[in-house]
DNA sequence: TTTTTTCTGTTCGCTATCGCACACAACGCC
DNA sequence: GGCGTTGTGTGCGATAGCGAACAGAAAAAA
């Protein structure tokens, strides 16, 4: 697998020294990441991390009764696997792939041991780790408070953001079950959406029309999670 | 202010090594901190970590237009400030006390130092990391698929945990804004409980009668939060 | 083209929670 | 003991979201 094939988008990577990076590229492996597949289970051991591209991946929590409820939303500016930098070698949450797209991954061996020899990579981890802690706060606030309708355009923009593309591939049963709600939410909020002209959809495939107005009709959740990615760098 | 004074009930310092202890230990002052105190802000400055003994403080997510949620309890099991064990100096939640009781305190800067200086500490500290996210995440799938009576319940049993005291002072407002709902909702479900002589209250005193059953009242998340601070040893 | 599968839209009654407003009761202080 | 403060109980209509079941439409497969 020649890793020079894929570019490498990948945000925390990017912001190492280059003598980290040159030093951790030979233990790096592209991957095509393919919609659906899950790889973490919680409770299950973590084999490899993962550094997205272009790519997406959803932490997902599972509650008995429940399909799933996202925390997370895992794009180039971040990774999968923080938990193997705060010594705990499982998951404890699904993650899913929610777009499609290349990412470097590494196994969790090699990964230690490159994350023990660099202290720039450690301090990048960690940074992104803390961002991560506050995503998942604001997600859970957001998921209070916020009706389906906003939650539905957070979720979309930021998407968005992270595959940098208006058009993705989703079904309204998948969005339920990322926002914790039935389909049928979904159905109608999206039908909202639609009406004001802010996105469109057909079968599996949803398009983001408007998004200046999307912001608009989304809850202030974006912009602060968006914020603290910023500030922090990541 | 004599450190012999207090006796040190924290579970993350007290699994430390002798040594790693000693020396950490000139750098922590005993303090008690009180019900309703404000210990960090968002955004605002970590000056100080806190290792809790038998006091018991929360950390809140504010959004526009409610006044708090709760995202996680802290108590003899962990500390507040682990951002700065991932390198940030400032918070990202509101934290608030809301047990009385004591705690062990040492600056930020003086707690950088122990921290590189320690690997045992550093140990401890990001496996708690883990722990407390696990936590947030658990936290949020409670929040958006439990109904308030069950949340109650589990709030008070993690409650009672943590101060290991069946009776402990707070109003139903105070409630409200944990769960992130109205002090009515408050009101509604506590009678339930109450009818059911599983708790009993008098303005702001509340005491667990029944321990057993209100664990059967309570939701799952009670069980799989509990277990994972077993499971990780904190 | 026909058939099958997958995705979307709609309907129904039901419940938890909301938002607001007001009455009452306990405690603490003077 | 009286009085203000603080905490608790109640009642009202409104509504977002639930659970379940079914109909239709678009895509994929045969």
């Amino acid at each position: 697998m020649a890793t020079n094939k894929v570019p490498i988008a990948n945000s925390l990577l990017a912001s190492l020294p280059y003598k980290d990076f040159q030093h951790l590229l030979p233990g790096l492996e592209p991957v095509t990441l393919i919609f659906g597949t899950t790889l973490y289970e919680p409770a299950a051991a973590i084999k490899y991390v993962y550094f997205p591209n272009d790519s997406l991946v959803s932490l997902l929590t599972l509650v008995e009764g429940h399909l799933a409820l996202e925390v997370g939303l895992i794009g180039r500016e971040g990774m999968l696997g923080v938990s193997l930098a705060l010594g705990i070698g499982i998951s404890p949450v699904r993650a899913l792939v929610q777009g499609s797209g290349t990412a470097m991954r590494m196994k969790s061996s090699r990964f230690m041991l490159e994350f023990r020899r660099s202290p720039a990579l450690r301090q990048e981890i960690y940074r992104y780790t803390h961002a991560l802690m506050a995503q998942i706060t604001q997600t859970a606030a957001c998921n209070r408070f916020h009706v389906v309708e906003a939650r539905l355009a957070r979720w979309l923009l930021m998407t968005r953001d992270r595959v940098r593309s208006d058009e993705f591939r989703l079904t309204q049963e998948f969005l339920a079950h990322m926002l914790g709600v039935r389909r049928v939410g979904v159905t109608k909020a999206a039908g909202t959406l639609q009406q004001q002209k802010l996105i469109s959809y057909r079968r599996g495939r949803i398009r983001i029309l408007d998004r200046k107005n999307l912001e608009a009709a989304c809850c202030p959740c974006y912009e602060i999670v968006k914020d603290m990615h910023e500030k922090s760098g990541t």
